[in-house]
RNA sequence: GCGCCCGUAGCUCAGCUGGAUAGAGCACCUGACUUCUAAUCAGGUGGUCGCAGGUUCGAACCCUGCCGGGCGUGCCA
């Protein structure tokens, strides 16, 4: 008996009771859980009923409770108030849901509601003229992980980056390189490229101080660039692909994948024709000065200052693209390429006016998918001393972090390594793992929308609501598993009738409710669920394992039966932290 | 001014989209390593769910108005 077919037969049975009591079907029926795990294993609330039916709750819940005989996986149906608590044979609730979760292996928590459903996460999208830093680590592990999630439930997603290769903030590190770079590279310096490009871009900024018309020399520079002078095209390759070679080392770090790279400088020119079709159209209209303007409804954007309706520039009096031209013609590029059936945009927070003009400008254009895409945005991540300031070099570098994290685990380790039994390999693929899950989960547990205050001490705790915590619990069931084996076991067969005390009930009921988990991250795009409902797991299971004996349980069948709980625990501890792209370690 | 987001314990956050007595973690006390790894567990302290109305049998959750904070607000990305 499958887990969803539990809840079916629950349904069916209390619609059936319905029928025959009031003669008609219920309109409306919510299956939930019991606030304690002694009242049941599943409950239906009859408040809806109440309206339909014309009778107190608590009468109805009775009524059906007295219809309903004990039968399949159903073992009784109490009525408690105005609900109808249910409780599942052992050997169902137990027997059966472990075997599920454990037979499921990958595919555990997946669904098929996104079967056909081609959808795509543009996600990090960096600029090619500085490292990547904490921000980008948050959205890197969200788009990640919503990505995951995504796919969890049946999606075909195609992973995007664009990559913001072109403008003039590239030029300055260009310009920067050429004046005091002295032929100098990433090689030949030991530097890693993203940041050897950086710190060009620092030294223009610094030098930009003392000499002011650097600045013209910059935009003479991007006028090159614009008319494909052959040089300045072929510094700016090789700068970049020093920068791409710094960012993949950083993506492989923190696991981030994608399936497309697009470049502004390959995007920057597309929408100027939309936006003739929208002049066409009549959606939108030329300015005194020769731009082209929309003019934004008042009830969705609200009024400037002075009352009057809003405006915004699609393409500059000299027939130039802005922003928001390039990412016209994107946007529909990535529908047509791709054939989409929605399009995922991870963005900061600053950015929601932006997409708010850019959505309704698709949609001013008429394309039918215009409500498909979507903001995804995140807060930004604040210092203790408030915001990232790269001008007060208080911006957190992504690979300074990422080692730091290593450095910490690494020395956790050691510290619990009192004998030296483990090989320096073994501690660092061990501290690699248990770091990166610390800050993922860390950027992960709250809701994306949430700003994060970065503090520093509890974002490399290892303790509480923590990546590490929950990979801990994993090894604690693997290593209970590990020495399972070498037990004489074979010829036993698990007795669940045997379980159910308190721990065992609330930890059968979270793994239960895994696959609504799931369903409910994919739909809010929130990982945070999943991290929400791991720890609960992790501490269930802990709480579990301290109380009951597994291995010297009273009866062998006792430990078989103990050991499938443990087993399918585990399970769903690996998938979620895989969902939030954290590895599992067999031992900590 | 206008738009969007946020406001729940000292701090950081959950709260299954309206249901059973508001839950965790951190911090602070007190206990538990001869027993499947103490990165753990048990117990304690701690809340007018920003404020005021409204809808409802029932509101932290929905509506309205305030207050406080954040991010934005036509030719930067």
């Amino acid at each position: 008996m499958l887990i969803a077919s539990i809840k079916t037969e629950i349904l069916t049975a209390v619609k059936a009771a319905c029928q025959s009591q009031f003669g008609q079907q219920p309109e409306a029926l919510k299956l939930g859980y019991p606030p304690e795990v002694e009242l049941g294993d599943f409950t239906v609330e009859c408040f809806p009923l109440a309206k339909q039916f014309r009778q107190n709750p608590a009468q109805i819940a009775q009524a059906i409770a007295s219809e309903i005989e004990p039968s399949g996986s159903i073992q009784s149906v109490r009525a408690v108030g105005p609900y109808l608590n249910v409780k599942i044979h052992n050997h169902v609730l137990f027997g059966d849901v472990c075997n599920e979760i454990v037979g499921q292996g990958e595919c555990l928590g997946s669904t098929d509601i996104g079967q056909g459903q081609r959808v795509m996460v543009e996600y990090l999208s960096p600029n090619t003229n500085k490292p990547l830093h904490l921000g980008h680590i948050r959205n890197g592990v969200l788009g990640m992980g919503v990505s995951k999630l995504l796919e969890a439930t049946g999606h075909t997603v195609v992973k995007a980056n664009l990559v913001n290769d072109r403008g003039v903030h590239i030029c300055k590190s260009m310009l920067a390189w050429l004046k005091w770079g002295d032929g100098g590279t990433p090689e030949t310096t030991g530097t890693k490229g993203d940041h050897f490009v950086g710190d060009w871009y620092v030294r223009y900024a610094q030098e930009e101080e003392r000499q002011p018309d650097l600045e013209q020399e910059t935009q003479a520079m991007l006028r090159k660039w614009e008319s494909d002078d052959p040089e300045t095209l072929e510094l700016w390759k090789m700068m970049n692909e020093w920068v791409y070679g710094g960012f993949a080392e950083t993506y492989q770090k923190l696991g981030l994948e994608f399936d497309a790279f697009y470049y502004e400088s390959q995007t920057y020119n597309l929408g100027k024709d939309l936006i003739q079709t929208g002049l066409d159209k009549g959606a939108f209209i030329v300015a005194e000065d020769g731009a082209v303007i929309a003019k934004l409804p008042i009830d969705e954007f609200g009024t400037q200052r002075d009352g009057s309706q809003k405006v915004e520039t699609l393409l500059r009096g000299d027939g130039t693209s802005v922003y928001v031209t390039q990412d016209l013609g994107t946007a529909k590029m990535k529908f047509d390429e791709h054939q989409l059936d929605r399009s995922i945009y991870v963005v900061g927070s600053e950015q929601n006016y932006h997409f708010q003009c850019l959505f309704k400008l698709l949609d001013m254009l008429g394309f039918e998918w215009a409500p498909e895409c979507y903001h995804l945005s995140y807060g930004m991540v604040n210092l203790p001393e408030g915001r990232m300031k790269s001008r007060e070099g208080t911006v957190i570098d992504a690979d300074d972090l990422i080692e730091e994290m290593f450095q910490l685990a690494a020395d956790e380790i050691r510290e619990r390594d009192s004998e030296s039994e483990l090989s320096d390999e073994e501690i660092q693929k061990r501290a690699f793992a248990i770091g990166m899950a610390a800050i993922k989960f860390y950027l992960l547990r709250v809701r994306p929308e949430l700003t994060i205050n970065f503090d520093p001490k509890e974002s490399i705790s290892f303790d509480g609501f923590t990546g590490p915590y929950c990979q801990y619990a994993y090894a604690r069931c693997a290593s209970i598993l590990r020495r399972a084996e070498t037990e004489d076991l074979a010829s036993v067969e698990p007795d669940f009738s045997l379980l159910g005390n308190e721990e065992e009930l609330q930890l059968i009921r979270a793994l239960i409710q895994f696959p609504e988990v799931v369903e409910e991250a994919a739909r809010d795009l929130s990982p945070a669920r999943i991290c929400n409902h791991l720890f609960t797991v992790a501490q269930t299971v802990n709480q579990f394992y301290h109380k009951h004996p597994v291995l010297a349980a009273e009866s062998p069948s006792l430990v078989k039966a103990r050991l499938a709980l443990i087993n399918a625990s585990a399970a769903v501890i690996k998938k979620s932290l895989s969902l939030l792209g954290i590895e599992t370690l067999e031992e900590m």
